[in-house]
DNA sequence: TTCAGTAATAAGAATCATTATTAATTTGAG
DNA sequence: CTCAAATTAATAATGATTCTTATTACTGAA
């Protein structure tokens, strides 16, 4: 009766390309590097994929970067570092202080947390050497 | 010789807006209440003004919601709530904690941070206490 | 005041990431 | 296998944002 979910094996192909990297990757880059495989796989299917999978709890879209949101199958809570010129999306721990911080503003302002997302954006290690600005 | 910046009346008045209010507008709300003042505005101005206020640090974009970004003339770090149901963007003080975890982060990783955010997301209480789910 | 140079604007076209539509294909239960 | 429902490719549509261009407004100098 329910809507029951078949096993698609582009869905899978999908999630198994997202839990591989750490890239934090585009719905298009994902869709470039899985037409190798699926040369008949669309950008439509990838979009709606990602989709399902944030509903199920396998993937998540972690920030938004040059106008495009990034992915990532990597669902426990952490941080993200963003270098505005290489555009790399770096996980970083997330400290205990800033876990315990958001369940106290939970508490003071009286709402109910689903989500809790800290983003770093700057100049990354790499960039910071090879180029002022 | 430089580029002068010469005087605007009307993004004198989408910053005199941004200030005035607390909800965080979209381009769009800001160009629907300046209309009644500014019946010539158009909405490409409030785009691109908000863009040069963004520059002079006047002015910042604080996260995206249902697609849309918000702004934000507070531009003193704070951390934001953000409401799934009415899609209400709230303003929380920054825990110092948080502050301190960033500047740790920073020299951990050895980027060079240039904004740190921390949003929630979830169900403000007036949409907890008046809807299920 | 007049003029030239330049910034700012309105209007609308263009862009581009994402979502919706639809007809065809795949999947899994019986 | 057979059928209904889920999934898909292809493509159209959406919608926020940006770009273009012709026009207007400001500023400083003569």
């Amino acid at each position: 009766m329910e809507n029951k979910r078949k096993n698609s094996r582009k869905r899978q192909a999908i999630l198994e390309a997202l839990c591989a990297t750490k890239e934090h990757p585009t719905a298009e880059m994902l869709y470039q590097q899985l037409k190798a495989d699926y040369p008949e796989l669309s950008l439509g299917t990838v979009y709606r994929n990602l989709g399902v999978l944030a509903e199920e709890g396998l993937a998540v879209s972690v920030c938004r970067v040059a106008g495009q949101e990034r992915y990532d199958a990597d669902t426990a809570p952490h941080a993200h570092f963003v270098c505005r010129r290489c555009r790399k999306v770096m996980d970083m721990e997330l400290p205990k202080a800033v876990a315990e911080s958001c369940r106290e503003l939970d508490r003071e302002y009286g709402f109910i947390a689903e989500e809790c997302s800290l983003t770093i954006r700057g100049l990354c290690s790499g960039c910071r050497i090879s180029q002022a600005g």
